[in-house]
DNA sequence: ATGCACCCTGTACCTCACTACAGAGTCAAG
DNA sequence: CTTGACTCTGTAGTGAGGTACAGGGTGCAT
């Protein structure tokens, strides 16, 4: 019932999407969210279903969607042209672009686990051989 | 052989570390490498071990660290006062934020599987079942 | 009618780790 | 002695995603 009608100021917006106020601004100047109507004092007044936008937009950020990539899966939404499969290609880019990130931390965590495992923990740094292996090897890296 | 002795310029070290010029500039800078004597002209002059110090720096970028990490991990080895335990309480703490960071993927990776498994792939995006998601469910997070 | 919370624009600042100039001077080979 | 590659300082820009003012104006409850 709340979402119906009622014109919302940026403040109400914000605060119902769980974002700042400023965010809100930023989010229309970087063409995510549209430009809305104003009073004459130059207030901004929101149609309730911004709130659904933002919220859109904060949950495909919480899945690690850049604010462009946003902006796409908001642009396909619209675009009759497009399909659902297009959707699910956009998340399954993400999916590897995901994926690829594991890869480089669960390598990084490994050699980190090694380094670790090396050092006693007893001993001045000059002996330390983490700090030792740092001067000499190389860390592996994975294709990028 | 190549290392010892010889005074090198910036566009030497920088080559033989395998990072840029600017960037050798930009360590000393932010203090992560002390600042060389100077030739009259005051092109710098680097003793040969200035590489190694580069290097060490940039292999610890490779395993996460940041260049503020990377500053203490280079004082704790010149600091008599600290030990061999020091350096590894510093791994492991690197170690935890990566695993905190895989977390984090994890549960993404998850949350977008399950979003790219509801979506057959047709009909318009209007009935995307993977907007409609982002539309309406929160995403579960981790405690964080 | 007045006080306070809110809103406006514009600009600057934040983190991180560089990177890119501009405009000047220097080094070394041919 | 000239040419081209290198180096110097200082400042500003990048990208991502905001956040923080300053210096105004507005809305509304009391």
């Amino acid at each position: 019932m709340l979402l119906f009608m009622k014109a919302m100021t940026i403040g109400e917006v914000a605060k119902a999407a769980e974002i700042g106020v400023e965010t809100v601004r930023f989010y229309e100047r970087e063409g995510l969210i549209a430009e809305p109507p104003r009073r004459r004092s130059g207030y901004r007044q929101y149609p309730a279903d911004t709130v659904r936008r933002l919220r859109f937009i904060r949950r495909a950020k919480e899945l690690g969607f850049t604010l462009a990539e946003i902006g796409e899966l908001l642009d396909l939404r619209v675009d009759p042209t497009k399909s659902c499969a297009d959707v699910r290609t956009v998340g399954r880019a993400k999916m590897a672009d995901i994926e690829s990130k594991m890869l480089d931390l669960a390598r990084i965590q490994a050699a980190l686990t090694e380094l670790v495992r090396t050092c006693r923990g007893k001993g001045p740094t000059s002996d330390c051989p983490i700090l030792d292996a740092l001067d000499e090897q190389e860390v592996k890296r994975g294709d990028r």
